[in-house]
DNA sequence: AAATATTTTTAGGTTTGTCTAAATTTTATT
DNA sequence: AATAAAATTTAGACAAACCTAAAAATATTT
């Protein structure tokens, strides 16, 4: 089954609102997608009838099994586009966004065959999200946040949940990026920021608010 | 200006069919794009407010100078994802033209700069198509029809006008692409079909319907 | 040059996706 | 439990892009 352009954007937008709320509700997917209520209405009706999500009337909605399917397809091209962009365009970490929002409409699933293997099956994009192979399965990773993060241990920066370019920006002043090592030296009482160590000598301290964004992985 | 999909799709089949015609007419262009004389007439009207087209009415029509350089920035996205899949995703010739269709219409400046860059600035696309630069120049090239072809002069093809499927099936039996260097050795009065050696010891004899779709050039 | 055929345009309708404003339902407050 | 507030849906409109059928303009025949 084929979906317009519109439909694939409401259904990504349920899908990553589902990452954080069990059920969507009308005003966040209107939020969320930009849009009003009334329309997200509209739309709803339309992808209930394609049997997509269990929408019940003034009670939100969730993607079933065949939403999440096509979900994570959408989910898919849109990150072996970003990993495209970003490995082999060199394109800046916050232009790529944007134009694989466009690229992800794309749906030739020979296409992104051989885009996937092209790019040597990539498993993270490059914001450090996971990649779903073509059948649908996201690989797995026990990450946490770097305010969460237990110390003395090397970890391995592997997602930032925060991708705007205040935050790029920031994250360039720390030397901070996808893969870079890291180990947090001590945790602060007071306001909760963390003193790290990433590489031989150089030792920083940042903000909680920060830390929360920034996920590691350990090995 | 930010141009729709659909009137980014109407610029361009009024770009080809100017290739063969001075002035388009509504029929002409209907056929081209699969739609209806009416529906022509609606967006004929659109363009013409937008100035990108000289239209009068029951008269035809033609691109004007902004429409020109507007249709060339679309080709040239066209036959640059064109040079893509067909060079880096191994795509098939005839396979590749429908997804270029779609990937044309994403129209980042930066991204199109870049990908150009990133395949060397080809000139070319895989069906021998000039492919416009960033300003909107055509490369030049002096080609003939293999059916016009001078006898004995080793030649190589460098595009062919039919890329249907049919012509792909025709062109791999007789082992020939683009850039393969062959040689006119004789031409039969009778029905025009030319005698052609490609390689060392693979003489074979083609139809003057295939020859007029292939064209050679000369170094 | 009149009659016929062809082409193009206009008139009016459909679908998709959006919106505002009003009505309805659910949730929260007193 | 009644009322106020918030969220959601419905009703009705609008724009883009398409269509069919009828009308108008142009081209071709006789």
């Amino acid at each position: 089954m084929k979906f317009s352009i519109s439909e694939e954007n409401y259904i990504k937008g349920i899908y990553h609102l589902q990452q954080h709320n069990e059920i969507v509700n009308t005003n966040l997917l209107a939020a969320e997608l930009n849009s009003k209520a009334a329309s997200v209405t509209d739309m709803l009706k339309k992808l209930n009838e394609k049997k997509i999500v269990q929408y019940q009337p003034y009670r939100g909605f969730k993607l079933n099994e065949k939403g999440s399917r096509i979900a994570l397809g959408i989910v898919r091209r849109h990150r072996l586009w970003e990993y495209f962009l970003s490995e082999k365009l060199e394109m800046e970490w916050d232009k790529v966004h944007a134009i694989a929002e466009e690229l992800e409409h794309v749906s030739s699933d020979e296409l992104i065959g051989r885009l996937d293997n092209y790019l040597g099956n990539p498993k993270f994009d490059p914001h450090g999200d996971p990649i779903p192979d073509s059948k649908g399965n996201l690989p797995l990773m026990n990450k946490v946040r770097l305010s969460d993060a237990p110390l003395k241990k090397t970890a391995t920066v592997c997602s930032v949940s925060d991708q705007t370019t205040a935050m790029l920006e920031m994250l360039k002043h720390y030397k901070i990026g996808i893969n870079t090592k890291l180990k947090v030296i001590r945790q602060f009482d007071f306001d909760g920021s963390v003193e790290i160590k990433t590489g031989q000598n150089n030792t920083c301290t940042i903000s909680k608010e920060v830390a929360k964004n920034i996920f590691v992985h350990y090995e």
